[in-house]
Parts: C-alpha cells; structure tokens; sequence
DNA sequence: ATGGAAAGTGCACACGTTTGCGCAAATTGG
DNA sequence: CCAATTTGCGCAAACGTGTGCACTTTCCAT
C-alpha cells in the first residue's frame, strides 16, 4: 500500500484538501502548514498517485506515439531510432513521459490510436510517418486531439507538421550528379503510399528537366525501407542494356544494400556506377565505400515534432503551422566519380 | 467530452454497474441485456477510460523502461533500438503498451524510476542496463515492485534476468584468434561500470590463460559505446612499439571507428591487424572490412525480458530465474588472416 | 406445492485526487 | 474601533470505473 494524500492529513491533522494545495502550490496556505506537511511527506515518501490525478484534471503528461507497422520491420531503419531518440528528449525535458504502442498490422493501426485517445491515456499524439491518405488523421481532426505530423499532410493541408524540404532535397541530391555531367540518373524510391517518396521522387524529375533530360520510367524503381530491396533493385538496373550511371536512393539502408550487391557483382562505386542517398545514418560514411547522404536532421526533427506538439497541449501559441527542418548534402567518396570530373574540366 | 459507462447505462435503463459487467465479461449478465448494452455502446462509440479503470483496478496495463543515460548518447548506438523493439513488440502482443522516460543526468536516474513505481504509472520496469552497483535494483526489491533486469546483478544474484553468457562469448572470441596462431591479442572494453564490460575482460582473460598467454594489461583499454572512443584507442594501441595483431573489441560502432581509424593510417584488416567485436549489428556485414562480431540475439533479448515481466506482473509461474539468450560468432573478413592462416596450416 | 439454489440486477462505496464554495479568524484602512 | 477585505482551511462533490452485498426473480428437485 503506497502512502496518499489521506494518510498525510491525518497525520498532519488537516485535511486532505490542504495537503493537496500544499503539494501544487496553493498560495492560499500559510508557511506554517506548508513546512509540516512536506516534512511529513518527505518522512513517509509520498508520491501524487498519476492515475488519480489524470482522472481528475484530465491531463496525463504523457504523450503518445503509434509506430506505423510492425515495430519489428521498423526499427531495423536506424532512422527511427534517431527520431525517437529526439522525440523522448525534449519531452522528457518538459517533464514528460512517452507512450509506446505499435500496430501490428497495417489495418489495426487506428485502433491502436483509439485505445490511446480515447482510453485518454495520452494528451497528445506525434504520428511517425505520412502516407499520402491516411484515416488516423481524419480519425484525430474529428476527435479534435491534438496531434502533429512528422511529415505532409495533402489531405488537410492545415495539420501542424513538421517536415523537410524534401523536393529540395532530392532535386540538390541529383543536381549533384547533373553538374558531374551525368546524363544517365535512376532513382530507387521508397514506398510509393508515402508523402516523403512522392516528394522526393517530384525533386528528382524537377532537377532533370530543368536540366533538360528525359525522364524514363523505366530507371525508377520502388523500394522499401531494408537492404533487400535496394540489392534487387540494383540488380535489375544492373541487368538493363541501357543502364544509369548515377542512383539516387531514397534511404541509406537501401543504398547500403545496393552498394553491397554491386561490390558482390565486382562493379566499382563511384567508377562504374555512382550513388548518393538520404537521411545520413551515421554509419553511412563508414560502408566499403562512404556513402554520399543528404541529412535530414533527423533528430532535429523528432525534437521540434515533440516540442511543437507539447505548446498545443499546454495551450500555448504556435509560431508557425509548418515548421521546415533544413537538409544539407554530405558529399563522400560514392558520388564522385573521378573519370567523369576529368571529362568536365576539359 | 467523451461518452461514459454512466451515459450507457442511462440510454439501457440499467444501472453502471451492469454495464461494467458487460464489458467485463461478467458471467451473470443476461444474454438479451449484454446485447442491448453492447449495441449501445457501439453507437455511441464507447471506449473505457484507462486511468479510471486504473485507479481502482491499480493496474496500468503498461511496462516501464527508463533509458539509463540520457537518450541522446543512447541511441547512437544501434544496439538500443534493437532491444526496445523486442519489447515493444513482445508488449503490444500481449495487449501491453511501453512507456518510456529518459534520466537526464546519471544521478536523476532513480527520481525518473521512483515518478513511474511510485506514481502508478506502471505495473512492471525493463532495467536496460546492469552497472555492478545500482541503487536502482536495491530501491525497487524494496518497493516490493516487479522488475526484470537486462544484464546480471552480481548484489543481488536472486533478481530476474535476462542475459547472454558474455564471459563465454568473449571466451569465444578470443579463441577464435589464438585459434588461428595469433599470440599478441588486444582488448577494448566497455564503461566498466557496466557488469557486461567486466564479463567480457573475464571471457578475454581466461582465453588467454588456457593457452598459456601471457595477459598484458597495457593492451586493455577502456571506451565507451561511440565510435571516437574506438578511434582514440586504436591510435593508442598503434603508437605501442609492440602492439597487438588482433583486437577484440566491446562493441560493433567501436569497431567501426578502430576500422575507420586505421584505413585512415592506412594499415590493413585484417593483414596488419584483426578485429572482433559484439551485438553484431545489421551494419556490420556492410563496412568497409565486413567486421566479425559475436551476435548475442538482441532482439530476443529484448522480447524475453518482456515476456518474463510480464509474466510476473500477471502472477504466472516464470520457469527459471536467470534466462541465457545464445550467442553465435560470426566470422567475416576482419578477422581472417589468410597471412596467418598460411602459417598454421604449414 | 415448497424450499433452496442460481441467475440477474442495483445500491453504495471505494480508488486518490482536485476544486468551488463557505466560513472563521486575522489583517487592513480610514 | 469597526467595516471590509484577505488569509487559511475544511466540506463535499466530482472524475469514471469496479465490486461486495443484498435483493428479487426464476428455476429445479423433492
């Protein structure tokens, strides 16, 4: 039986209503009180009942975040292990917890969210990823809870987000290789329900018709999140007559994959066929051969989601609905082909 | 406002209680009324509040973890986000969610514990981490509170744990070069507060002692779990004037920076000098000099510990005490001489 | 028919807090 | 010195749910 407030008033001899102004600061309690009250406190190790409290004032300092799948395909990017890593700092910074679930399918993702909302275990809700339609957000607007947006909403266009510019991002990613004098530039994206892959692919053909190269279909390729997919989608660009020379790949791991398959098949990076990929994980400068990355700031981005999301749950003024979080292209040795510079500068 | 077991129960023209008991499953609940109650409850749209339901039930249906540094320099390492996704996936299956929180100091460790146990906030703690003396364990087997820990507490030898056998791992390790004639073996440890660090030394140790190898405390150096600290005490071990020609190393991201160090230097892995690490990492296939590492099952580290608190939590029986995940060398290019090799097989 | 058990439901209290309101005592100002 | 205000504290209700107990109704066996 762990001590309450009630035990501390009959031993102080007040009632349990002071105790309890003592401990949230009442100012309406004399120095006197205060004194004895929290020495007895302290002298029997009271600690507030969270679950009492929540029930009562209808806050839970605790805010919650749904992984998109099964966390076990999830966590296997080191991506969002950055990005929680921002998320649980900042808020355990402001003096809140993080709550944890996960779907464990694609369907029952939003019954997971409502077990969270509407059991009002949670005051808030960050949401990890952004598909291009997606019913948790229409689900979230209806209930009114307050919630934020790692990422773009097209839908409802006024969902506070955070994001990158990532039709900047893909489109400095390949204008990397175009003023290399790459002609020939494929891209592996990710999965194609994603805002993200959307962005980036727009980035990618933005960049090679302002430079006046044709797209082709056939030299875009869809991918998941893990090395596998990246190793087959190489293996078909490996296998066409007509094949890119430059790749830009829609996540590192995927670019680890490819980098790995091409080593296997006894093809050079950057000499035979040159990449370059996004979110920078850290080990991405130490594969066989550093991997050229655009970093997303991806931590950055889990701390502003959390901080954001905590000032609309305490009421507080928002500065912007759209926070952008800036990318920069970290150039490695995969990306730069030596034999093509030579070209250029002649 | 969200709809209540009062509301319900209004619309039914029956009482709170009996409303309770239906969604409960009570046993003595009439057909025909469960029915019509559940109908209602549907329309309305009906989820029970979490918090009531714990105030009185004193049951959260939540497991607690606190990152025991502050998340930042966690989750740098892979290692962590390979754990954290056993047990969440293992917590959700069981109808469990996680709640997470972070010290932001080593000293506020146990205020952040203490906020969760004595604040109700979870029925059962992950320790994450074991340190050969910690507060933490002795505070929570006085509370009388479930726990699990990841790791091995040599203070108090009855708490439930989960752990690998990392005195035989590093055993292994270490073997797996003097097997092939090394005869100068270095070592990196961990913080060596951490019981796993030490583990290890002893595993290193009593390899070299079976084979009659001399121990040489200058080729044992301390890191931490980023790769810098890895790099430091590769450029230490290079600038001995007799230095070692095999390195066994705490941990796979060290390892990345020994590797990366030594490229640098341009010396050669594994010709000039092999390496060996642990946790095994998805990465670790995937440097520049495919690292062996000893896979010690992370995942299934994770995933047990959850299955075992949650065990206790619901009282069931837990079969043995202490739980010894398998390890596996595996062996890749960094560790295989084939200069060596020549000369043993000769 | 009759007694006893079983089924079905409601009452009332409990869980540990917060908070509006009321009241007495202390303080202030003219 | 008295009225008006302020200060300090307790009462009681509320938050949404669970549950022991009692009560009525139905069922079954004798």
């Amino acid at each position: 039986m762990s001590v309450t407030i009630k035990d501390i008033a009959k031993i102080a001899g007040v009632s349990p209503s002071t105790v309890s102004r003592v401990v949230s600061n009442h100012p309406r309690i004399s120095q006197e009180t205060a004194r004895k009250v929290k020495a007895i406190m302290d002298q029997l190790g009271y600690h507030p009942n969270m679950m009492a409290k929540s029930l009562v004032s209808k806050t839970t300092q605790t805010i919650g975040i749904v992984l998109p799948r099964p966390a076990e395909e999830l966590f296997l990017n080191f991506f969002f292990g950055e990005l929680i890593r921002g998320i649980v700092t900042q808020a355990t910074r402001a003096g809140y917890d993080m709550l944890m679930t996960t779907a464990t399918s694609d369907s029952n993702e939003l019954d997971a969210i409502s077990r969270l909302v509407l059991g009002r275990r949670v005051d808030g809700i960050l949401l990890l990823s952004s598909r291009t339609s997606d019913p948790i957000i229409g689900f979230l607007k209806q209930q009114n809870f307050p919630f934020v947006l790692i990422g773009r909403s097209d839908e409802f266009p006024d969902v506070l987000s955070i994001d990158n510019n990532n039709i900047q991002a893909a489109y400095d990613a390949t204008g990397h290789f175009i003023a290399q004098g790459h002609k020939r530039i494929g891209f592996i994206s990710g999965p194609p329900n994603l805002v993200v892959s959307q962005d980036r692919l727009a980035g990618y053909k933005k960049a090679l018709k302002e430079a006046n190269l044709p797209f082709n279909q056939e030299w875009v390729l869809e991918g998941d999140l893990l090395q596998q997919s990246g190793f087959r989608a190489m293996s078909f660009f490996m296998s066409l007559p007509d094949r890119p020379t430059a790749l830009v790949i829609f996540d590192d791991l995927l670019a680890f994959g490819v980098l790995r398959g091409l080593t296997e098949l006894g093809y050079d990076v950057p000499q035979d066929i040159s990449i370059v990929s996004f979110n920078n994980i850290p080990l991405s400068e130490l594969a066989s051969t550093p991997i050229s990355s655009v970093d997303i700031g991806t931590y950055q981005l889990g701390y502003t989601a959390s901080q954001s999301l905590l000032r609309v749950v305490q009421d507080e003024p928002l500065l912007q609905n759209h926070i952008i979080i800036p990318h920069r292209l970290i150039v490695r040795e995969s990306s730069i082909n030596p034999s093509i510079r030579r070209t250029d500068s002649k």
